[in-house]
DNA sequence: TGTACATCAGTGAACGCGCGTTCACTGATGTAC
DNA sequence: TGTACATCAGTGAACGCGCGTTCACTGATGTAC
């Protein structure tokens, strides 16, 4: 049953996908290494061929996870700057997603509690992500300040909006955010 | 064995307090019933005389949780307005407390996947908060809309804050959304 | 290039453990007369 | 008010279950000659 090097390769990189996407979902401690292996079609046991335990495969699930955020919010900037990655955030598909795209959003309370490897995974994401919002103004002092308030802001607000049980609040949350937030 | 009815209410408020330091501390997952009744100084055994399951405990402890924040918050209001609410929020004592004061930064992502009866009891709390934070202010439409988006922003970069291991860039954090949300 | 052997990715069973929940039991409290 | 009995708060053992981790095993891949 030994696999090829390449297929090795492809097969670690699935797990961490799954596991990116059943995290976001359910959360770490809820993931099990059982649910997390089968997400990728494998069963639980090969798990120790590719990782040293748990905590190694969430804090790589977890930047991957967040280079996809990047990503998507590097291409609303370009798109239509700070104000489309607003609105794309604080949208209602978003909140309402089957898979939350923002790790920080959908794990920041749990990630707090993590051990010393998650949260370092989770400090270099952040950190990425501020660079990202800043973008290329002159002003950069200024421009970081605006990052570091805009995140933690539209985090915040979709964090709350998903604990909020009745949808008007929910909405209002988000309604209330986005007007503010966008200039 | 028996305890007189007043010494049951008293029982049953204790292990609701305990259980609220201790899952604002270790998160709702982590804190098992027997933890919970323990730090009441009780044995796990007795739990389903005061309570239906573990979410009704819960949910009872996020209420008085969020009672003690809503008093805080009114209290710093009183005192100095928004900035001493501002101030004392986004201190890095709060951040270190070892009981986290607000339930929504200590829980945020773990409530959002509870069930029913917590969201429906975190939602109340937050309500409150809104309330308390938009005082009493002519323009009613525009205080609600500051409480909403400052408890976001400070829950947010509360949550952030605590996530990131760095501590440069956690002081970085409160420090520049203190900055902003002082006027 | 072909062959013999070592390596190791993946399977499925097993482990020890802690969880939420249940239960028989104890004995003080509450209640009916 | 006193007595007899029912109630029930709390204990500690037990339950079934799912968890992270380990392990013997299989057979295809990688490697040394």
């Amino acid at each position: 049953m030994r696999k090829s090097k390449l297929e090795t390769a492809q097969t670690r990189e699935a797990i961490v996908a799954a596991a990116a996407d059943l995290i976001r979902r359910t959360g770490i401690a809820a993931a099990s290494l059982a649910d997390m292996m089968a997400a990728a079609d494998l069963t639980h046991g090969g798990f120790y061929r590719h990782f040293r335990n748990k905590q190694q495969l969430v804090s790589e699930a977890l930047a991957a996870a967040g280079d996809k955020a990047i990503a998507a919010i590097g291409r609303n900037i370009a798109r239509g700057g700070l104000n489309a990655v607003v609105d794309s955030y604080l949208s209602k598909s978003h909140r309402d997603s089957a898979i939350p795209v923002c790790p920080f959003a959908a794990l920041g309370s749990e990630m707090a509690r993590s051990g010393k490897e998650t949260k370092a995974a989770a400090t270099e994401v952040l950190e990425k992500l501020f660079v990202t919002l800043s973008g290329d103004s002159p002003d950069r002092e200024e421009a970081r300040s605006a990052a570091v308030v805009v995140l933690c802001t539209m985090i915040g607000a979709m964090t709350l909006a998903r604990v909020v049980a009745d949808g008007d609040l929910s909405s209002e949350i988000l309604d209330r955010v986005k007007d503010h937030l966008r200039r």
